[in-house]
DNA sequence: TCTGGGGTCCTAGGACCC
DNA sequence: TCTGGGGTCCTAGGACCC
């Protein structure tokens, strides 16, 4: 943590955030379109993935269901999400973040950290390497970002938020309680929608407000574990390193998954069994093909159902031995569907979840008495080839076809 | 035409074992 | 027939993040 001078990095941590990223790279080789609002994905019932800033300034966001956007903007232009583009340079992005340093924990497709106290002597001092990140970024990709720079990650983060759009902030350590305490407590991450709502009825309204409320008060209102957080970040105390690689983003390196699931949003709401069922079983098999590509497997199966009038109910279940086989975690999908007992009620959504998940090279599984020695698995298999070789749509349950 | 899809973590209660 | 505490596993729901 030192210069090449001795002196050490007041402020190593780099919070760079993508302005708008998939409108700015869908929109990227299309001039027509710079100067107009522009929203990105959300189709029928869905939630649109981004605005441009001529969208956002009627109000626009992402993650907002795209009636409301639509509402709020009906002139904007829709444009589909192009998930292989957004990949490509979002991969791009960061290998020129690793350039700089590699220590770079990617957060998503549009945002990382990076710890430059290795990288001041070669490079600068943090805001002159955010400038060059930001310069280099947008010749060679055609798209900006903004630059938050502190001495830690929570302070960077909400120090680029400042930034936007296109700009870098730099928050001194001297600096950090001036610039954090007028914020809105909502600001603080891990402060949701609800936890704002119940932090300012209890008249804490800004983080200032957080930083000056006893831990113990704290704790009673929020639980024991976000009360310490929220009184932590407050004061900008929190000294989380970066972990380069964290999230695996690009199918490389990153934690090992805990879970994997698939969910779908119907159409139209749903009554009948058989076709829940059917979606049941197709999103098993998504899920179920990503596992062994993974190379794992997993013991307990949740069921998510969501009615029309949206409220939202789990049911999970642990089998005796964790497996990666497509009609065995579908059985008892449909088991814990049955057990519900729903008698025509409308469905909105139904998802498959497996959680537990551990290598499969660490399950030793019995073959049961009378179990085909080649059963089911050795079927997933030969679908998982024929899906590589021929695309996802190649080979399906027999149930799914014909639709 | 209100409200996606992929995740993680926390809390709380009950069962069960020692 | 009175009485505890701790630890682990499992389930359900909720909140949050990108």
């Amino acid at each position: 943590m030192t210069t090449s001078a001795g002196a050490p990095v007041a402020t190593p941590i780099l919070h760079v955030d993508m302005d708008a990223f998939y409108a700015s790279v869908a929109t990227r080789d299309r001039p027509e379109l710079h100067d107009v609002p522009v929203i990105v994905g959300g189709g029928y019932r869905g939630v649109i993935l981004s605005a441009n800033y001529h969208a956002r300034a009627f109000g626009v966001r992402s993650g907002m269901p795209s009636t409301r956007a639509r509402r709020l903007c009906p002139h904007a232009v829709s444009v589909p999400a192009d998930h292989d583009l957004f990949s490509t340079v979002s991969a791009a992005v960061v290998e020129t973040f690793r350039r700089v340093t590699p220590q770079v924990e990617v957060v998503s497709l549009d945002e990382a950290f990076l710890d430059v106290r290795g990288s001041t002597r070669r490079l600068g001092g943090p805001a002159t390497i955010a400038e060059r990140l930001r310069a280099t970024i947008h010749d060679e990709q055609g798209i900006t970002c903004s630059v938050g720079v502190a001495a830690s990650v929570s302070v960077a983060k909400l120090a680029s938020r400042r930034a936007k759009p296109d700009g870098v902030v730099v928050v001194p350590p001297e600096a950090i309680t001036s610039f954090l305490h007028p914020l809105d407590v909502g600001e603080l991450y891990g402060v949701g929608e609800k936890t704002q709502a119940m932090l300012h009825r209890l008249g804490l309204v800004t983080v200032g407000d957080v930083a000056h409320t006893p831990l113990r008060t704290l704790q009673r209102a929020v639980g024991a574990g976000l009360g310490s957080q929220l009184h932590e970040l407050a004061w900008g105390t929190d000294r989380r390193e970066i972990t380069p690689g964290r999230v695996s983003v690009f199918g490389m390196g990153g934690d090992p998954d805990k879970s994997m699931g698939a969910q779908e949003t119907f159409g139209r709401d749903i009554d009948d069994r058989e076709v829940v069922l059917r979606e049941v079983l197709k999103l098993t098999a998504k899920v179920a093909s990503r596992m062994r590509v993974a190379g794992v497997a997993g013991r307990t199966v949740s069921l998510t159902v969501r009615f029309a009038d949206f409220t939202t109910i789990t049911r999970a279940r642990t089998m005796g031995e964790s497996t990666d086989v497509t009609q065995e975690i579908y059985r008892t999908a449909v088991a814990l569907y049955d057990a519900l007992g729903l008698q025509r009620a409308r469905l909105r959504l139904v998802g498959v979840r497996v959680e537990g998940l551990v290598p499969r090279t660490t399950v030793h599984r019995q073959l049961l008495l009378g179990e085909r020695e080649h059963g089911w698995s050795d079927a997933d298999r030969a679908v998982d080839r024929a899906t590589r070789r021929f695309g996802g749509a190649a080979v399906q349950p027999a149930s799914l076809l014909g639709r």
